[in-house]
DNA sequence: GAACAGTACTACACATTGCGGAGTACTGCG
DNA sequence: CGCAGTACTCCGCAATGTGTAGTACTGTTC
């Protein structure tokens, strides 16, 4: 099954939770965010979710230059982007919760 | 914050899951996924969700006059249908684990 | 009985958003 | 030099949920 649908909605919030802990560039995220077990992202798709909460006010952001290649555009949360982490993962949790007791066996008459 | 985009590829799991326990019909369907607490979903979407279903393959189809109104257009699951459930419920549960674990706060350092 | 709400469905255009592909650019290795 | 890896941008596409409008039938209310 095709997972890139899944992802609609939630590829912000999984974002922002890996930024949470350390600022982080684009190349960067993608790698946190395979290792976390979302395998199927794509790599553009994190580059404009990156660009969207940034032109949304939820990050900031800085360049620095590297010496092992490019140049790298950090991102960070600020408190717009941890308020967005709070209150989606709210959400999410309920929406979580709702389709969870949707898909329960209803096994017991 | 907007939950229609959390119910991308989702809305198709949650019409197999209602429909699971017994034949339903548009508007019925989407009552059963208010009650069940996905209380934003729109009535296009249901009967788009339900028309795509049904031309994959996964629904059967009948009409059934109605006494109280207009006719009524009922979908139940075939094989292929409960196949369809209970992969993308794997892949639904696996996906909300990912998930969970991400959004756990690391407190412990 | 005309108007209206509730039921039940269809069709169309639209917005969001993830993806694929192409392109740019820099570093380091063979 | 060519190629892989890193790092990012841009563009067009595809999937899908939504809003609006429209059709049609039943029952209630003034």
């Amino acid at each position: 099954m095709d997972t890139s649908q899944l992802l609609k909605g939630v590829l912000d919030l999984a974002v922002l939770a890996v930024l949470r802990d350390a600022d982080g560039y684009g190349y960067d995220v993608l790698r946190r965010l395979r290792a976390a077990g979302l395998e199927d992202v794509a790599d553009a798709s994190v580059y404009g979710t990156l660009r969207r909460l940034f032109a949304a006010g939820a990050l900031t952001s800085y360049v620095q230059p590297s010496e092992e290649g490019p140049h790298r555009k950090y991102y960070g949360l600020n408190k717009t982007g941890r308020d967005l982490l709070a209150q989606s993962t709210k959400t999410w949790n309920h929406f979580a919760d709702t389709m969870s007791v949707l898909l329960l066996e209803k096994e017991a008459a």
